[in-house]
DNA sequence: ATAGGGTTAG
């Protein structure tokens, strides 16, 4: 039976050449070519092949046995070539349940469940009765795909076969149930007849905590017959994840016996939370407990490093990678990719990209989001013409890089082309985010009409993100009609995100409009909002230093004001003058100089200047989007001081070099 | 008979 797309194989490694032939290799016994499968044709292409062409003259490929090892061996996704392996499935003949097994988790370990799902199908139909070897990946593929109704008949399938004791499969099941949100399904089957244990406990304790019924997995981690590293984990994790960092650390500094999953755990919750600073305490805490961080570990903790800007201890970690002999693998590649393109050196995020031997698509991702923060759109379309040239499928966050990068340069016809090219050519639906990008890129060309027009033509209703690139595009171009119409939905939508009546405000201020400045700081008030404080971190010698507006925190504090002073004495001479339309209060003109003259980008560039060697690079990175005043103040100190200054905002990176920003004012 | 499960990463 035929399940896939029949090239032929090459002509030596098709089974009719040979299987007649009677040479010497006949005498091998079937034990001796599944030893050969099993140790050597792991690794080495060229010993499969060559075990392949033996199955074939000694006539044991048509061995169940044989067959579904040799298949197995060519799903390794080690090889990635699962193409060929089904190719090789297809040539055995009535494959037994053993050889469908096979072949139905290698779709899931090459990442395509939903082939699992089909040859299931075609499996039934060919008459072969699956076993408790068959459900656990397929269980596994409806997770994935969020397969419900498959996964419901699967289920009814084990029950059929009198499968439902096994542990394995109900460990699969109990994850599936708690990924559609069905935990009293997954509990059911917990419950169920058979042995549960400890692995299936572990997995409804996540699943509880996955679907955010703290309560239950805290209930039945306390009753549980037995617990190992992996229930704590678990429940670590759990928390961790539904923000509970506190209660997570509770747990932590209880165990008696810690693994590098723990760790793992509790830092990513800091992570996740946006607590990057805790996170890298956190594992400074974990080598002094003299543990050997893996690359788990390592590319959690440059995801941290990527968002403070840490450098230097990114790089730290570069090394220790290379120091310890490593394997760069997808992952602790892209996040060194990552680091490097958010922390501003795009030089050195390229060079681990292109030494790169196991790219995937978050790779490219992140090597073409990098680009189009830094607003080099050009490179970032060829970099994604190159992904397909090497025929690698392109995600949805791929374009989302793509678009932005047209956004942040104001390519508008290609932005629109690659919008439209998502669903035509690559069959990609595109989703809120891209349209949000869209809208940002004809927004900010000055095309509020169009943009409006697009919004209406999508086929869901605009979220905040999107009002919100609208809205900024009326504050760019100083549109106070729609800019108003637009914040006021967008204040009842998203009542508790301050930015959005900052930026309201911000276009008030700009027409003058103080009286509804005063208004909306009122709402603010009676709502009880916090505008979100700017602040502004700076890596000297591997050290962050945070800045917030007018800050005094700084143990140097007296340095960095006088500093100040002296640079906007120099700044007046050079014919700076402030952007006081930048300020949000009706004070007088001189207080809004004093107002913008303390933002803590400014602090943060004075104590660059101050603590590193003339000529070097500064390096900041804001927490909000760099203000029109500090943009043209930058501008101009890194000329007057001939610095290069690199600051990265909140959507974007600034290069100013010479009086001249890589933005080209566009932003 | 042969094969397999949970908690950590971009």
């Amino acid at each position: 039976m035929s399940t896939t797309t029949t090239t032929n194989l090459p002509h030596h490694l098709k089974p009719k050449d040979i299987s007649t032939e009677s040479t010497s290799a006949s005498k091998l016994s079937q034990k001796t070519i599944l030893n050969l499968l099993n140790t050597k044709c792991n690794t080495s292409l060229q010993c499969l092949k060559l075990a392949h062409c033996i199955t074939l003259r000694t006539g044991h490929f048509q061995d169940h046995y044989v067959a579904g090892t040799l298949v197995k061996c060519y799903a390794n996704p080690h090889f990635n070539n699962f193409g060929f392996a089904l190719k090789v499935f297809d040539y055995v003949l009535n494959p037994n349940v053993f050889v469908w097994n096979i072949v139905i988790r290698g779709c899931l370990e090459n990442n395509e469940p939903s082939k699992a799902i089909s040859l299931y199908h075609v499996m039934v139909a060919a008459n072969s009765r699956p076993n408790k070897f068959t459900y656990p990946p397929l269980f596994k593929a409806c997770t994935i795909t969020h397969a419900i109704e498959e996964g419901l008949q699967f289920h009814a399938h084990v029950v059929k076969h009198g499968l439902s004791r096994d542990g394995h499969i109900k460990s699969a099941g109990i994850q599936m149930y708690a990924s559609f949100g069905r935990v009293r399904e997954a509990r059911r089957m917990l419950d169920g007849e058979g042995d549960s244990d400890i692995i299936c406990w572990n997995a409804m304790v996540d699943g509880y905590l996955k679907c955010g019924d703290v309560e239950a997995a805290k209930k039945l981690f306390e009753c549980m017959p037995d617990k190992n590293i992996g229930s704590w984990n678990a429940m670590i994790s759990g928390f961790a994840k539904c923000g509970m960092n506190e209660e997570a650390r509770k747990l932590f500094n209880e165990m008696d016996k810690r693994d590098e999953i723990s760790w793992s755990a509790i830092i990513d919750g800091y992570i996740k939370g946006g607590y990057y600073k805790e996170a890298l305490e956190v594992f400074n805490e974990m080598q002094r407990e003299d543990i050997r961080p893996r690359k788990f570990i390592l590319s959690s903790v440059l995801a941290a490093c990527a968002n403070v800007g840490a450098l230097d201890q990114g790089r730290w970690i570069h090394a220790y990678v290379k120091r310890n002999s490593m394997r760069m693998d997808a992952i602790l590649g892209t996040a060194l990719v990552d680091l490097y393109a958010k922390c501003g050196r795009l030089d050195m995020a390229w060079d681990v990209f292109e030494k790169m031997t196991e790219k995937e698509v978050y790779t490219w991702n992140a090597m073409i989001g990098g680009l189009a923060m830094h607003g080099r759109a050009e490179d970032a379309i060829g970099l994604f013409s190159k992904m397909q040239r090497e025929k690698l499928k392109p995600n949805e966050i791929t374009f989302v890089g793509v678009l932005n990068a047209c956004a942040h340069s104001g390519m508008v016809d290609e932005g629109l082309a690659i919008l439209d090219s998502m669903k035509n050519v690559y069959g990609i639906e595109p989703e809120m985010e891209h349209y949000g990008c869209v809208v940002d890129l004809l927004g900010r060309a000055g095309l509020l009409e169009e943009a409006e027009e697009l919004i209406s033509s999508m086929p869901m209703e605009p979220n905040a993100a999107v009002l919100g690139a609208l809205m900024g595009a009326c504050r760019i171009h100083g549109h106070v009609e729609l800019g108003e119409r637009v914040g006021k939905v967008l204040l009842e939508l998203e009542p508790k995100n301050s930015g959005r009546y900052a930026l309201l405000s911000n276009i008030y201020a700009k027409a003058g409009r103080w009286d509804d400045v005063e208004k909306v700081r009122r709402l603010m008030k009676e709502r009880g909002i916090k505008t979100t404080a700017g602040s502004s971190m700076i890596d000297v010698g591997g050290i962050v230093h945070g800045f917030k507006m007018a800050d005094s925190s700084h143990p140097q504090k007296k340095e960095i004001y006088l500093m100040l002073d002296r640079i906007f004495e120099r700044l007046h001479m050079e014919g700076y003058s402030p952007k006081t339309s930048q300020v949000l209060f009706d004070i007088k003109e001189e207080e809004k100089e004093t107002a913008l003259r303390y933002h803590s980008e400014k602090l943060a560039i004075a104590f660059g200047l101050l603590s590193t060697a003339p000529g070097t690079a500064i390096r900041i990175v804001n927490n909000l989007r760099v203000c029109d005043d500090c943009h043209s103040a930058t501008k101009l100190i890194s000329e007057v001081y001939n610095r290069e200054i690199i600051v990265r905002d909140r959507v974007r990176y600034h290069h100013f070099k010479n009086g001249k920003c890589s933005c080209k004012d566009y932003w």
